[in-house]
Order: structure tokens, then C-alpha cells, then sequence
DNA sequence: AATGACTATTTATATAGACATAAATGCCAT
DNA sequence: ATGGCATTTATGTCTATATAAATAGTCATT
């Protein structure tokens, strides 16, 4: 058990601050010391108690309020970071060989549901690709895309036959905003054929949109293999 | 676009210097100067600048090392946060009126998947519960829980039939490690009967175990209802 | 060519003090 | 009681400065 001494570093309290809330020392909903207090208690300063409990906030462990005080949660650490990796990173990292192939390419008017959906102008052209990622050659995910071309017009001379239009995108189209969505689908005949398994098995679905400054780009819906589980620790 | 001046916040550099790395100012893999040299540049201190490069390097634009610099990652490997809501505050929090019903609750030996999957001795008595929430009455989530009773004897006699085994485990056991999972799942007869649906339809299902000091507490897999999905914006 | 010691640079963190800002609280006038 | 105002207090942030730790780069040595 750590206990206060002097000269503690932010990462010290920390830790004193994580195990006293563990043994309830510091109860859920309970009201911690000020960080005068605090700072007082481990012969420190202000300023490195503020940053321990700070993070320890971000962490989702604490609640801080002006006046308030600082407020033991009772549901503790309730977020969880994913990392957001590309399917290339995904599959290299793991040592297996990454390959990408280009499915079909078009440009055509903009379906009802995906206007609405990015707010775009109906019927304006956008161009819609449709992908496979394979892991040693076993399929690991089917990408379905589509680009709206008004804010990067270069996309529609782009050779995606190579470069899959993730890579592409993160290359010449810095987002500023993204939605990330997941759910289960059940496969279709053609998600069926690519993943190589039966239609209607269900299939761990990503679906993500990416904006820059105010002007949707790109939306994705990534249909992963059968047997993806997207895990994390904390 | 944001243009230095005085008395800059660390937001307003982490802004600038967003806008930068966006418009290419300073393009992926290049050095950043160093927080002197921003310091002056912003009229601020390198305290505060370096506040603001510290976050946008935990959001994932900058990679920091001592005396190599700051440099933009070319790969934004930007990490999404995912709240882990309680069932309870997921559906509160939208106005629906949330509802728990224990469906089934035994005590005995750990299948062997158990063992081996949380690590503990074969044949260990563990708690396995089976649970339904609701929200406005529509089935939300099966719960299918299994607790080791070893480092919580008293879970034993508590009363599940009107608390949650996560209130009650949240209340009672701090956990020190986590892993999360999410995965499609197909429904089987079980799972389709208490979410009001067909078997066969795809479940999105996470999937739980937690630890407390190195010891596995309790592993559970969440079932949602069909159309389920988690997003997260960023 | 490889190894090891040294140095300069950069980030990491701590201290001390100040002012800003939000919000809980109590007091006062109604 | 009730609404509004002033006070108080805890956190939020900035400035200024100092020291520590890591490491890229250099140069000498083997």
C-alpha cells in the first residue's frame, strides 16, 4: 500500500489516490480533500495535485466541479480508449501478410439514404468503391465506400486499384470529424461470397463517417470477418 | 483560422496547432520546433505549451521523445473513447424507464471453457445468473453472468432478484483490470426468445471479465436487442 | 567497424504564486 | 417562503523558474 511521503511525483499520488478509493478509504460519492488539502497532506504542490486528479478524472474515476470539490464515482473507469487502427496496421502488426484488393469502382448520384444520411445534395455524384482486405490471404474485411468528391475533386483521378482509399484518404484528407458506429448485420449473398462464409451469418459491422471542417467526406461500412472481436484492457 | 497572438490558452496552441498539421504547415513525420521556441512564438511558456502538446500527443496526432522532438504522426492513430455506461444509465439517460428482471440463478462447478477462459481451478463453485433488461418494457439486454465467489464469499447470499449483478459488483467490488470485448453473435433459441426475436438474427454482444488484484472476479456476456449499435463521435 | 563515453538538446515534471471562473451558500429585501 | 445579490471557496489555468531524465549526435577508443 503506498502511503503519503514527501516528495511525490503526480504518478505517486495517483496511485495513493486509485488505492484509497479501491479500499474505500475515499468512499463512492464521497467528497475528497481539497487540493490545498491534498497538497498539503504529500508535501507537494497545487499544481501536482491538480494533475494527478485531473487525469485520474479523465480517466473517469473521479468527478471535479469548481466549488464543488472532487466526488468519488461510483461507477468507476466507465470509458474505454480503442485504438482506431488501419486494416493494414491491424493485420502487419500481427505478422501476417496484408493484401488489398479493388472490387469495383463508379461514380453515380447519391442514394436517398446516403444524402440524408451525410447531408449532401441529392443527386449529386459521389464516388462509391467497394473493397476487400485480405490477411494472408483469408479474408478479413469487405469495405464498402462512398466519397463525396465537392471538397477533394482529385479523389475521382485517384488509382484505388493499389492503394486501398483509407491509406489515400489519411494521406491527402485530414479529417476533423469522425462517427464511429458498431453493431452485428447479418451477411448478405454478396458480403457472404467476399468474407467467404454463408449469408446470413452475423457479421461485426464498423461504420464510420468523417467530416472536415463541416463537409462530410467519406462514410465507410466495414464488414469484418466472421470470428472479429474488437477487444481492449484497461 | 487561428492566428498566434498573446495570451494564448494551451487550447488556443492545441487549436493552432491542429490547424497546422490540417493545412500541412507542418506535415506528417516533420519536427515540430521545440517548446521554447513555441513558447516565444505564442507569447506564452513552455509550461503551457507543453500542456497542449502533451494532449494532442494522448489524442494521437504528436509523438513526443526527449531531445528527438515532437513529430506528427502520419497515421492520425487516433483513439476513440467509448463510455461503459451502466445498462441502467443507458437507458435512464434517454428518458426510458429502465427495468430488471432476474431470470435464473445457480450455484456450480465452473465449465470447463470458464476455467481455462478466467484462469481458475477446474471444478471451482461459481455463481452463474441469468438476467433481462428492459427499457419501456422492450427487452434491452440478456445478461448470461458468472461470478467467482472466492474473493466475494458474500455474493453468495445476496439478493439478485431486484438488483443487478452489476450494480450489486459495482457497489461492492472495485475491479483493478478489465478486458472488453465486442463481437457479432448469432442468436440462438435462448437468446432470440428474451429479446423478442429469431433465432439466427446477429446479436451484438460485448463480452466482460474483470479482475480485482489479479484475481477473476466475474465474466459477462451482454446480449442487445436487434438494431443495437454503439457509436461514439470524435 | 563496433563500442563506449561525453555533451547538448529536448521533453518531463516539480515548485511557488497569481488571477480567473464556476457554483454552493448565506444574507437580505421582498 | 422566495428571489436575487454578495460572499466564499474549490477548481481551472497561466506565469516564471528550476531540476531531472532521456537520447541523438559526436568523438574517441578498441
Amino acid at each position: 500500500m503506498a502511503a503519503p511521503r514527501a516528495n511525490m511525483s503526480y504518478r505517486d499520488i495517483k496511485q495513493v489516490v486509485l488505492d484509497r478509493i479501491h479500499n474505500k478509504i475515499w468512499a463512492p460519492d464521497s467528497l475528497l480533500p481539497s487540493e490545498t488539502d491534498l497538497a498539503e497532506e504529500f508535501s507537494s504542490t497545487r499544481t501536482t495535485v491538480n494533475r494527478a486528479l485531473r487525469e485520474l478524472a479523465e480517466e473517469g474515476y473521479l468527478e471535479r466541479k469548481r466549488k464543488a470539490g472532487t466526488r468519488v464515482l461510483n461507477a468507476p473507469a466507465r470509458k474505454a480508449q480503442f485504438a482506431i487502427p488501419l486494416v493494414r496496421d491491424e493485420i502487419t502488426e500481427t505478422g501476417s501478410e496484408y493484401r488489398y484488393a479493388l472490387v469495383e469502382r463508379n461514380v453515380l448520384p447519391a442514394p436517398h439514404w446516403l444524402s440524408a444520411r451525410m447531408n449532401i445534395p441529392q443527386g449529386r455524384d459521389v464516388l462509391h468503391l467497394r473493397c476487400m482486405h485480405y490477411t494472408d490471404n483469408a479474408p478479413f474485411q469487405y469495405e464498402v465506400r462512398w466519397i463525396v468528391p465537392d471538397s477533394i475533386p482529385e479523389v475521382l483521378d485517384a488509382d484505388f486499384s493499389s492503394v486501398g482509399p483509407n491509406d489515400w484518404l489519411v494521406q491527402k484528407v485530414p479529417f476533423t470529424n469522425l462517427e464511429l458506429s458498431f453493431l452485428a448485420t447479418k451477411a448478405d449473398q454478396t458480403v457472404a461470397e467476399f468474407l467467404d462464409t454463408q449469408a446470413g451469418e452475423p457479421i461485426f459491422t464498423a461504420e464510420r463517417i468523417t467530416w472536415l471542417r463541416g463537409q462530410p467526406v467519406t462514410l465507410a461500412k466495414l464488414f469484418f470477418a466472421p470470428g472479429y472481436r474488437m477487444t481492449t484492457h484497461l
